[in-house]
DNA sequence: AATGGTCGCAACCGCTCAATA
DNA sequence: ATATTGAGCGGTTGCGACCAT
């Protein structure tokens, strides 16, 4: 049984706002606020419109501090990474962007950036096939785009927007070209997951967390059906070439592997650019402890399941499982 | 100038979640 | 404990603007 729609769409006006409903929207708010009830405020504002189309309005167009278009280098950075961190969720990537909407976001990575990303995929993948196959480099730093890439929009694909199709039909999913988008040669990553996780395991892993819905790599005994193996395998497709094993030493498991190239990352915790060369290499492993600890603060703002998240870093070897985040969250949702 | 195709943005749709009766 | 309701979210669509032929 579905739901009830929030209001009766024969009368409700719907399309395009004029500059006269705007105006009455915006000095209701502005005098009232929102009342709490977008459902009502149309009728006190003298507004023929849907709730939620009000709220929509006012959100993404009419609010007094919104920005449109004009996306700067960094902002661009952040989206993707952030995509690539926790995959289409707009509005988290949006509140770490001030100024900017959900929907904005979304439009922009549909329609720009998206494509940037992918040409940058391409071009990094002709690079990793010109310069690593078979030449025995280490780290996916080190291959691919790595530091004298002058644009790195999307430095790896933390699976998560492949594989939670896969592992969840709860969780909204991105195309084969999203992953593409922001694989960037990181996608060796998934093709290849660490020892410790098996395929299967990594993709469910990886997946993105819904809330209750949350499940661990500990209670994923079983392999995916071959429908999720097989679209598993088809991300995989996008790696030009699976990595060589880090050495030994070096941090390794997947949660040293979790994104961790991304940029997006030296900037929330408050630290620079990650150094160029290989990061798996033995000298940034005590750097690396100290961001997978940062990292783990990151991935529990996904994985709300405590315990799941314990768990699932400690099924990750050197990695210490953390108390529950704090500021990072706030900072995150 | 006319036409068809593409792009970008605003808006809508339908779903989930959380609060509450 | 259950049903209902509204808010919020992400995916999709519609349409005007722009561009190429």
């Amino acid at each position: 049984m579905g739901r009830a729609p929030c209001c009766d769409k024969t009368s409700v006006k719907r399309g395009p706002w004029s500059p006269e409903e705007d105006e009455l929207l915006r000095s209701y708010v502005h005098n009232h606020g929102t009342g709490g009830n977008w459902i009502a405020l149309p009728h006190k504002a003298g507004l023929n419109r849907c709730g939620k189309s009000c709220r929509l309005r006012w959100l993404n167009y009419l609010r007094p501090d919104i920005k449109h278009g004009g996306y700067t280098e960094q902002e661009d950075r952040i989206i993707c990474s952030l995509y690539n961190s926790i995959g289409s969720r707009w509005s988290i990537i949006a509140s770490k962007l001030p100024g900017r909407t959900d929907n904005d976001v979304k439009n922009y990575w549909n329609t720009k950036l998206k494509k940037k990303a992918m040409a940058m995929h391409q071009h990094q993948q002709e690079y990793y096939n010109n310069h690593h196959h078979g030449s025995g480099g280490r780290g996916r730093r080190g291959a691919g785009a790595g530091a004298a890439t002058p644009q790195r929009q999307c430095a790896s694909m933390h699976p998560s927007s492949a594989s939670a199709s896969a592992a969840s039909s709860a969780v909204t999913t991105a195309s084969a070209g999203d992953a593409a988008a922001c694989s960037f040669g990181g996608g060796a990553m998934y093709s290849s997951p660490p020892p410790a996780l098996q395929a299967h395991q990594a993709a469910a892993v990886l997946a993105r967390y819904d809330g209750g819905a949350a499940t661990t790599a500990a209670t994923l005994p079983a392999p995916p059906p071959p429908q999720q193996q097989q679209q598993a395998a088809s991300f995989a497709d996008f790696s030009p070439a699976p990595p060589p094993p880090p050495p030994a030493g070096a941090i390794n498991g997947w949660a040293g592997s979790l994104a961790i190239d991304d940029m997006f990352l030296p900037e929330l915790l408050g630290v620079g650019d990650f150094p160029p060369g290989d990061l798996f290499a033995t000298g940034f492993a005590p750097l690396l402890q100290d961001r997978a600890s940062s990292l783990q603060e990151l991935a529990a703002c996904y994985f709300p399941n405590a315990q799941a998240s314990a768990e699932m870093w400690a099924a990750a070897d050197h990695v210490k499982p953390l108390p529950p985040p704090a500021g990072l969250c706030h900072s995150l949702t």
